[in-house]
DNA sequence: CATAGGGTTATTG
DNA sequence: CAATAACCCTATG
């Protein structure tokens, strides 16, 4: 082994890699080491494997993560708006402030996807990201699968608007001189 | 100061 | 229930 200290793009990597070749892909970690140039499949296997050695100690209680007081949930009209204005639509204001998720929650939220599988939120908020509700592990993974693929999109389709100077000033010469 | 990102809540299957 | 849409707050450029 060359060098087992994982940078945090590796890891991005890795747990992309997770999520596109599922449990039953073969030649798993091949594939997924494709993706990061700097690991061989040997090293993501294992890696894997301290993952779940991770997650062993996470479910025997030895790591916890922080439970938010749920007590607090609820958005205060006074606490940032200007107390100047005249009242204009007092409806209701009883929806929860927003808790940004850590990244050690979507670490979870990961492994728990691979081991109930996408759509088991219930067992997913049970077992692995237990500081959030069921609804909330969904409306998250509504989130991660929007953007990944976007991100996809992104990589995929070219527009015009791409095509940098070089590339276009050079082109241009060719065509011009048939 | 508009808006993209990332949360919650409502609606639908 | 889960999937999806609508909604809404906040950080950010």
């Amino acid at each position: 082994m060359v060098n087992s200290r994982w940078t945090w793009e590796e890891n991005k990597q890795f747990e992309d890699g997770l999520v596109e070749f599922a449990g039953d892909c073969p030649n798993r970690w091949e594939r997924i080491a494709a993706r990061i140039a700097t690991k061989t499949a040997a090293e993501v296997e294992q890696h894997f494997a301290v993952l779940l050695d991770d997650v062993a100690a996470i479910e025997s209680g030895v790591i916890e993560l922080p439970e938010y007081d749920e007590s607090d949930g609820f958005r205060s009209p006074e606490s940032r708006k200007s107390p100047n204005r005249s009242e204009k639509k007092q409806v209701a204001p009883q929806r929860k402030v927003a808790r940004p998720w850590t990244e050690d929650e979507h670490r979870l939220f990961l492994i728990g996807l691979e081991k109930y599988g996408k759509g088991d939120w219930k067992s997913i908020s049970r077992f692995m990201v237990k500081s959030r509700t069921a609804a909330q592990v969904a409306s998250h993974a509504q989130k991660y699968y929007a953007r990944q693929e976007k991100e996809e999109e992104n990589k995929k389709r070219r527009s015009i608007f791409d095509n940098t100077i070089a590339e276009t000033s050079s082109s241009l010469a060719s065509n011009l001189c048939r």
